[in-house]
RNA sequence: GGAGUCGGCUGGGUGAUCGCUGCCCUUGCUUGCAAGGGUGGAGGAAAGUCCGGGCUCCGGCGGAUCAGGUGCCAGGUAACGCCUGGGAGGCGCGAGCCUACGGAAAGUGCAACAGAGAACAGACCGCCUAAGACUUCACGGCGCGAGCCAUGAAGGACGGUAAGGGUGAAACGGUGCGGUAAGAGCGCACCGCAGCCUUGGUAACAAGGCCGGCAUGGUAAACCCCACCUGGAGCAAGGCCAAAUAGGGAAGCAGCUCUUUCGGUUACGGCGCUUGCCGUAACGUCUUAGAGCAGCGCCGAUCCGCGUGCGCUUCCGGGUAGGCUGCUUGAGGUUCACGGUGACGUGGAUCCCAGAGGAAUGAUCGCCCUCGACAGAACCCGGCUUAUAGGCCGACUCCUCAU
């Protein structure tokens, strides 16, 4: 069962209280097209929230690909991501990127949630 | 073949792999989850939220006022500001297109600039000199004279004239003839307009006749008048279940001993003589505080020690998180027949065609083509408006060429 990609409701995040409990106690990290706010769980793996509104997306159709993106990459690498309940936000320059560049953009940004978490666990 | 008008349809295809989600079936168990299989999974505008309804809750005897909307006529519809058919006006050679298209004879208001004049009109240029007045001249008469009178000619305007020019969005019916000093509905003919009548039409309206010299200048997306319509809020509507914590109510239990305390109850005395107030004494129970012993917790266990001794248990009702529902079978789609010019209606057959909920409907890799626009459901329908790469079909019009 390791090995598969699957992205059930159980690896999303839900509740508004889960929300609220990563922006009041979450590590921030963010590049150039997404922010990503991280808070340890204790479910044994991670779980993802999506936080990209119209406004910031420019319309709906937008905003959609943008979230289908995220959650897509995230499924493909969930394996390699920590416990952790991430939360990321687009920023307005996704809006007119590439698939590929924020695919590319995204496998950085797994990476560098998954070193800084694994010393925060750590220590 | 070219140019155009109107109406309708479509909105990349296909395969593999990995995912998400509604429903159905099977299996498993921890009985609401997992696995496997099947099947469904964004739009013509899902958009803007501009109208109209359904549905839900609240309010409501019926009306009026206020406010808002609609505005040629008839029909369609659940309803509409929508659609269909018709009328009128305007545009186009035409197919066709456009129209906020009730009332200005109820009242109030407004009209910049230009212009002479803008609403009981108006003489700037021009035109005219018939009549009256005036000026000049000629001739005649009267008077001593200044001058007066009569006739004729010329002249302007202090007069007449709204036909022409010019201004303007708009200048108080149009064209022609007559007429006149020049003109003018001043008169006449035709056109227009108003009134009345007849005919056709459900009606808007049209046609014809008679008749009036001609009125009611424009503006109502200015107030207004007339006719008709509208109760308010919205699925975060509304309904159901309901944890933890705190608080509310009820019932039961709240160990034993001693001391203390505010009351309470009872007895006695005094005051008052209606409820009551004051003092003293007693008290099983009740209120407050403290001490000791039980009990409980901390420790693997007994003792010691420390803490606790706060109340505890059960039930009820409100309510938060959360969950379920409303939630997709509907003014539904397809098709056939009939009625209707048509919008549409009636009847039959047949189909089930997204239902998420921090929010699914996707991603990657191939192949093909004409290389793909605008764009993402959130309770549901009917419209309108706006955005849209292209492609396809049908009907019709004009021009050119050929036969």
């Amino acid at each position: 069962m390791r090995g598969r990609l699957t992205l059930p409701a159980q690896r999303r995040l839900r509740r508004k209280s889960d929300f609220e409990a990563a922006y009041a106690r979450g590590r921030r990290f963010g590049n150039g097209f997404f922010a990503v706010t991280a808070k340890p769980n204790d479910i044994g793996g991670p779980r993802l929230g999506l936080a990209v509104s119209v406004r910031t997306a420019g319309s709906s159709v937008e905003r959609n690909r943008i979230r289908r993106t995220i959650r897509e990459s995230f499924r493909l690498h969930q394996h390699e991501i920590p416990a952790v309940d991430l939360v990321v936000s687009a920023r307005g320059r996704a809006r007119d990127a590439a698939g590929a560049e924020l695919r590319a953009s995204l496998v950085t940004l797994w990476k560098k949630v998954t070193e800084q978490c694994a010393t925060s666990l750590h220590s």
